[in-house]
DNA sequence: AGCAGCATCAGCCAAAAGGCTGAGAGACCA
DNA sequence: TGGTCTCTCAGCCTTTTGGCTGATGCTGCT
């Protein structure tokens, strides 16, 4: 019989055949495909319809891990999606798992971690690092801190270094409504200036 | 007969086997060791002296990479050192360069890239990956472009979020100098506001 | 000796950002 | 229906930042 079928995705040859080559001492684990981007991911869910994909979500060119994972979810395919992937930055974490991720793992995971969590996404257990996981808690502790959807994307767009002029333009709101929303997400992030705004965005958002 | 002895560095699991599996395909090549951290790269160069050294940059705790890069070129050892890292930052490959790396790979690079570079580095020469090279030849034809030792200094703690006052009382010089300095930065970033060049730095240069 | 680059500082003015208060419209939920 | 978010906007005032010009001392190279 034939194991827990498995696609990797990942933009990075040496990850992929590394993985291979680790589910490889499971018995019970067949990787029956690799894909190097998004849009590739995609077809071969058609091709395979893997039990189980395991995704990194920084993807050199073209569709990223997360457009990936929604785009996977619309078509109902009734795969496990996992997370595997560097960071652990708040913002991924967040739009993975909204996305439809089944769970995050981080690259320096264990072997023992990395084979739990695929065991138990396929059995629709949702497994995380450790790490990610008290990020997580963490927002649910204190909501007040979590930004707005509206005031992600101004940051996202601040962390590209825009005046306050021009986020107003690009996302068609006044200049006074693009204070208002830094002066929340100020308070937020805990800084009192756009420049550590950025910093902070950057370091702990991951955003780049 | 053995053939070229390789040392892989890098502190993910799956970096590591997948490298492995890749030089496993390659007869001239001998993967003698493997280390998750650069403390335990050293020990293990002592004990093997393999031809060559294939490195990550970015280790999640402990010594980084270009510190063992330099640990290992103090001890004289005659490895090649190989750069092989995610990331093609200004200030990352001037740093390995400048540490005695012999060249500097991308994570992206195909199999025969990665086979042609070190087997070159064991002759003696450089190689590295093309954006990489472009880098280096822009800073050589741009060395007006290039920040002085102080400019990178305010920089740096630019990135962190620091205003000018602080950024004077830091450095213990005046904010007009401050001023003067961030006029010049922004001039070679090619950028006009310090949340520009906070957003550059920390894209380009990998200041995290 | 002279020149170039670097780091330092000053003053002036305009533009941008930030702090504060108040407020209206729509969505959502109890 | 009433309360709570979220997003939107305005005005006023202070602080910060940026642009420009000019200047000094030091170092290193020619």
């Amino acid at each position: 019989m034939t194991g827990i079928t498995v696609l990797l995705v990942d933009d990075h040859l040496v990850v992929r055949s590394g993985l291979k080559a680790l589910l490889g001492t499971q018995p019970d684990f067949d990787v029956v495909a690799e894909a190097a981007s998004g849009e590739e991911a995609l077809g071969l869910v058609e091709q395979h319809s893997p039990a189980v994909v395991v995704m990194d979500l920084a993807m050199g060119a073209g569709m990223d891990g997360i457009e990936a994972i929604k785009q996977l979810r619309q078509r109902n395919g009734r795969q496990a999606i996992l997370v595997f992937t560097t960071y652990d930055s708040d913002a991924d974490i967040v739009r993975a798992v909204d996305a439809g991720a089944m769970g995050y793992l981080l690259k320096d995971a264990s072997p023992d971690e990395i084979f739990a969590a695929i065991r138990g996404a396929v059995q629709g257990k949702s497994v995380m690092s450790a790490p990610v996981a008290s990020r997580l808690f963490q927002q649910l502790r204190n909501p007040d801190e979590v930004l707005t959807p509206r005031e992600a994307e101004l940051l996202s767009l601040l962390t590209q270094g825009l005046s306050n002029r021009e986020l107003g333009q690009r996302l068609f709101i006044s200049e006074a409504t693009v204070k208002t929303h830094l002066a929340h997400i100020y308070a937020k992030l805990g800084v009192e200036t756009r420049a550590a705004a950025i910093a902070t965005a950057i370091r702990r958002e991951g955003m780049r």
